[in-house]
DNA sequence: TCGATACATAAGCATATAATTAAATTATAG
DNA sequence: CTATAATTTAATTATATGCTTATGTATCGA
C-alpha cells in the first residue's frame, strides 16, 4: 500500500506528470526535457530521480547523453495496483489491519464516539 | 490536466488514501474515521474537505452526525480521466500546448541542447 | 435556555516538496 | 592529460502539507 502511495505521489505533480507522458511517447535527453518544460536542468534531474525510484523511468546512457524513457509495464502495473485497492475487500489489503480489527465490532466504535448514539 | 493533477494528489496521502477507500465501502462519521485512523477529528476533517474539493467524497448530515460516503461515480470518473491521459496523443492534451509547439521541431530542440549532437 | 456532543475553522509548528544556484561526476574531443 | 559538455548531487530557499491544540458553530436533550 505505501509503494502504491509513493507512485500515485510521483505522478501526482504537473511538471513530473508531463515529464512521464513525454518518456512514454518517446526518449528525451534530460537537457531537452528542460528545454520543454522551461526548467533548470537539475530541476529535471530530480524528478526523473524520482520517477526512476518507483520504476515509472528507466535511464539509458549514450555517450554524452542520457535517454530517459517512461516503464508502460510499470504504467500498467501501476493501473492495475490501484484498481485493485478499490476493487479488493478491505480485509484483504495490507495496512488495513488495524482498522480491520476496530471494524470489526463497530457497535463499540460508536459507543466511543458518543454516549447516546445507540439509545 | 490540473483537476486530474488535484485529484491524484487528493488519493496520494496514505491517510486520505485509507479514509477514501472507507467511505466507499459505508459511510463514517468524522468521529469514527478519527478512532478508526487513530488520529485527531480535525485532521480527518481536513482530509475530507479535501476529497470533497475534488469530488471524491459527499457528507449528509444526519442530526448531530455528518455522515461521509465516497462517490464511485467520480472515482470511476478519475480512472478514466487517468486511462486517457495516457492514451491520448500529447497534442491532445490541453497543457500540452506550449511543449507541442517546441516539440514540433524538435531539431531545433536538440541545437538548443548541444552545437555538435547532429555533427 | 443551557450544557454537552459533533464537526468545522483557525492558528501554529514540523516536515516535505519543488525550485534555483553552485559544486562534483562522467564522458567526449583534441 | 586537459578542456568542454551533460548530468548528478549538494546546499539553499520558499511554499505546501499534515498534524495538533484552541476556538467557533450547529444540533440535540434536559
Amino acid at each position: 500500500m505505501q509503494e502504491l502511495v509513493d507512485r500515485l505521489k510521483a505522478i501526482s505533480d504537473m511538471t513530473r506528470l508531463k515529464i512521464f507522458k513525454l518518456i512514454l511517447e518517446q526518449e528525451f535527453s534530460v537537457c531537452e526535457l528542460a528545454r520543454l518544460l522551461s526548467i533548470s536542468q537539475p530541476a529535471v534531474s530530480q524528478h526523473l530521480r524520482r520517477l526512476k525510484a518507483v520504476g515509472l523511468a528507466e535511464e539509458e546512457r549514450r555517450g554524452q547523453w542520457i535517454y530517459y524513457k517512461g516503464c508502460q509495464k510499470e504504467l500498467v502495473s501501476l493501473t492495475k495496483q490501484l484498481a485493485s485497492f478499490f476493487a479488493d475487500p478491505i480485509d484483504s489489503i495490507e495496512g488495513f489491519s488495524d482498522i480491520v480489527t476496530l471494524l470489526a465490532n463497530r457497535a463499540s466504535l460508536d459507543a466511543e464516539c458518543t454516549n447516546q448514539k445507540e439509545l
